[in-house]
DNA sequence: GTCTATAAAATGATAGAC
DNA sequence: GTCTATCATTTTATAGAC
């Protein structure tokens, strides 16, 4: 790095943070956590390295806003497109793979970072099992009321259900990632509809 | 590395090679491509690393040596316990369904490197690529051949049920090896009854 | 076939100035 | 809030002896 660089713009510190974690994201979707280096994330937000680590403490500290932040955004964009309209199981299922389909780097970072993290030496390998908990849970929810109203049938176990969409998705994002022409939510709904998820 | 380990047992070059790709599997599988080095793999061998070297001339050459040969000796294992049997898509589909249950170590070699791979620089990537296609090529002649023996509607439509199909086991997978109580085989078997796959 | 030695580069993190 | 300087490690790969 030479002189040029030096003093460069200073912000204010929520600014930078966004800045980071966007750029981080990014990185961490493509290379992965080990592949991902704190100088590179640095370089292209326009920092010093050290300038990065002054914002979050480590690498570790670092993927685990990253995938807090992402989970919870787009958590909440889904949430609210759905608020107030009595959202079926299909409704909520559909509405989430319809936004992935606009935002492969964040369909990319969570894939890649799902697999990565199945070593438990991984920052976020206890992330990931309590996130897949949580969607699986609300998941069951959903088919539970949706039986309860009658528009899917009683005899669908829940749990298995729940894994099974989980499952059909996943799959469907990896391979979609890997070649864009598959039909990532027309394959997912035609699954559901052969659930008699409606 | 102290003198103590100097001098070490000389070995054929083909079993060297076999142990080589064996530890190396396993490492693959734990902590990824970007995430193992080469010191590692030959730490658990018990050769130096520039012994390791000496059988496979770079890391690159090494995970693609373990994929191919992983893959070849996977799918050769199941074609062999199909041989003769006139096996349907189901058939054949857990088949390797049932196997895996018993190898999580190969399941989860594979489910790391396709998605570490996603990236265009990974030395896997177009592997893995041709790979799934292959598969997907595979399965759509499994289920054609069964519609034309009519125990598999017609109506379905090929190319879409191969995506579908390997979608739900890559998504199971990886599934299962976060949370082992998943009935990998249990739930992929019901899929495979309610698309009329038989 | 295996080793020692070493190069050459990259990485995560800390200390301290401004 | 950001930088320079620097450390301690780690990593892939090569050269050359036995």
């Amino acid at each position: 790095m030479t002189r040029a660089e030096a003093g460069r713009v200073r912000r204010p510190a929520a600014l930078r943070r966004e800045q980071i974690l966007s750029v981080a994201a990014d990185a961490f979707a493509v290379a992965g956590f080990r592949g991902t280096s704190l100088a590179e994330v640095a370089a292209k937000v326009g920092v010093s390295q050290p300038g990065l680590l002054h914002h979050f403490g480590s690498k570790e500290v670092l993927i685990l806003a990253v995938l807090e932040q992402r989970d919870l955004a787009d958590e909440e964009y889904v949430e609210a497109r759905l608020e107030g309209v009595d959202a079926t199981t299909r409704d909520w299922l559909m509405a989430f793979c319809r936004r992935n389909e606009t935002q492969p780097g964040l369909v990319r970072l969570f894939t890649v970072q799902a697999a990565e993290s199945l070593d438990p030496a991984h920052p976020a390998h206890d992330f990931f099992f309590e996130r897949n908990q949580r969607v699986r849970n609300r998941i069951e929810q959903l088919v539970s009321r949706d039986q309860e109203k009658g528009i899917v049938p009683a005899s669908l176990d829940q749990a298995g259900t729940a894994v099974e969409l989980v499952a059909l998705m996943n799959g469907l994002q990896l391979q979609w990632l890997r070649d864009p022409s598959v039909d990532m939510c027309g394959i997912f709904e035609a699954g559901l509809r052969r659930l008699e998820v409606r």
